[in-house]
DNA sequence: CGAAATATTCGGTAAATGCCGAATATAGAA
DNA sequence: TTCTATATTCGGCATTTACCGAATATTTCG
C-alpha cells in the first residue's frame, strides 16, 4: 500500500494557468502570466538565463517581459554582489501592493488627463452660448464630479493596508 | 467688438480624445472610446446608422463595438415602439455603475477561477510530502488569504454608492 | 582601458487584430 | 407567411503584435 500521493507539479501548473488568465484579463500577455508564475513558485531569485531555460521563451522575450512586469511592480530586479552584471528577479507576492501601485501610477494618471480634458471643455463650453453647449456643459460637470469623488476613493485605497480596509468595510453593515 | 467665443466642438473633441485614451488603458480599442464619446455628447439615442454616419466607421464595426460596449455596461440598447427592428443606443453616464458591473462580472469571475485553482493546488500540495511542496503550500495559502480579503472589499465596492463610500473613507483619518 | 559576461535592442516573420464591405440572418409589418 | 428594413456575421486585406535570433550596448572585473 502506498502513501497518499499528490502531484505538486500539477498543482503549480493549475495556479500558473490561472495566472495566465488573469494576465489576459488585466491586459497583459499570457506569457507574462506564466513567467510571473515561475517566479511565484521559485524559492530563489532567478536570472534571465534561468527563466529562459525554465520557460522555453527566448532570452529577448524574457528580457522585455521582465521590464514590463517591473513596470507593473509584479517583479523586482536585484543584483547580487560579486555576480557581475547578472540580474536576478523575484516575484512580488503582495498583490495588494501591486494593485496599489497600479492605482497610483496608471489610474491616477488617467484621472489626471481626463480631469484636465474636462476642465478645458468646461472653459470652451462656458464661453459658448448655445443651448447645446449648455447641455454639454452639464454633462461635463457631472462627469467631473464623479472623477473628483473617485480621486478620494483611490486615495483611500492607495494609502491603507488591505487589512485596514477589509476591517473598515466589514463594519459597513453594522452602523 | 464680438462676444467672448468658445468652441464647443473643440471642447467635446478634447474629452473624446481623453476617452479614447481611457479605453486604451482599460484594454478596449480607441475606436470604442470614440464611439462612446459620441454617445456621451448625444442628446438623443442614436441608431446604428446615425453612429456609422457620425463616426465614419463601417456599420459592421459600429455593430461589434456596440456589442462590446454593452457587455461592459458602457452603453444601453433600446428599441422604440413603431420603429421596427431599429435599435437605439445610449451611453451610460454613471461611471461608478460601469465600474461596479466590471467588478461584479469580470473581476469576480477571475477571483473565482483563481480561488478554485488555489484550492486544487492546495489539495495536491497537502498530499505531497516534500520540503518543496511545503514551501509551495505556504505560498498558495498566503495568496488565498489575499484573495479572500479582496472578495470582501469587492463586495463592499459593488454594493454601495460612491457617495456612501466616499463619505466612509472621508472619515478614515478621523478615528 | 580592454576583455568577458550579461542585457537590451532591432529586424524579420508568423500570427493575431481591426476594420471594411458583402453576404447572411433576423425582427417586425402587412 | 412573405416582404422590407435593419442587424450581425464572415472573408479578406492591411496593420499591428509577439516572439525569435542576431547584432549591439552595457556593466563589471582584471
Amino acid at each position: 500500500m502506498t502513501e497518499p500521493e499528490g502531484d505538486p507539479a500539477k498543482g503549480r501548473e493549475t495556479v500558473v494557468q490561472a495566472m495566465e488568465r488573469s494576465a489576459e484579463l488585466y491586459g497583459l500577455q499570457r506569457s507574462y502570466g506564466r513567467l510571473y508564475g515561475l517566479l511565484f513558485f521559485a524559492d530563489e531569485p532567478r536570472s534571465l538565463d534561468d527563466l529562459t531555460e525554465e520557460s522555453g521563451y527566448a532570452k529577448s522575450t524574457v528580457s522585455t517581459a521582465m521590464s514590463a512586469l517591473e513596470r507593473y511592480h509584479l517583479v523586482h530586479r536585484r543584483s547580487m554582489p560579486g555576480e557581475g552584471k547578472r540580474a536576478y528577479f523575484e516575484g512580488e507576492t503582495d498583490f495588494w501592493r501591486v494593485f496599489q501601485e497600479f492605482l497610483r501610477n496608471q489610474v491616477m494618471h488617467e484621472v489626471t488627463i481626463m480631469s484636465r480634458a474636462l476642465a478645458e471643455a468646461e472653459t470652451e463650453l462656458e464661453a459658448a452660448d448655445t443651448e447645446k453647449a449648455k447641455r454639454d456643459l452639464e454633462k461635463v460637470r457631472r462627469l467631473q464630479s464623479v472623477y473628483d469623488k473617485s480621486e478620494t476613493l483611490v486615495d483611500a485605497l492607495t494609502s491603507n493596508s488591505i487589512d485596514r480596509l477589509a476591517d473598515l468595510v466589514g463594519r459597513l453593515g453594522r452602523e
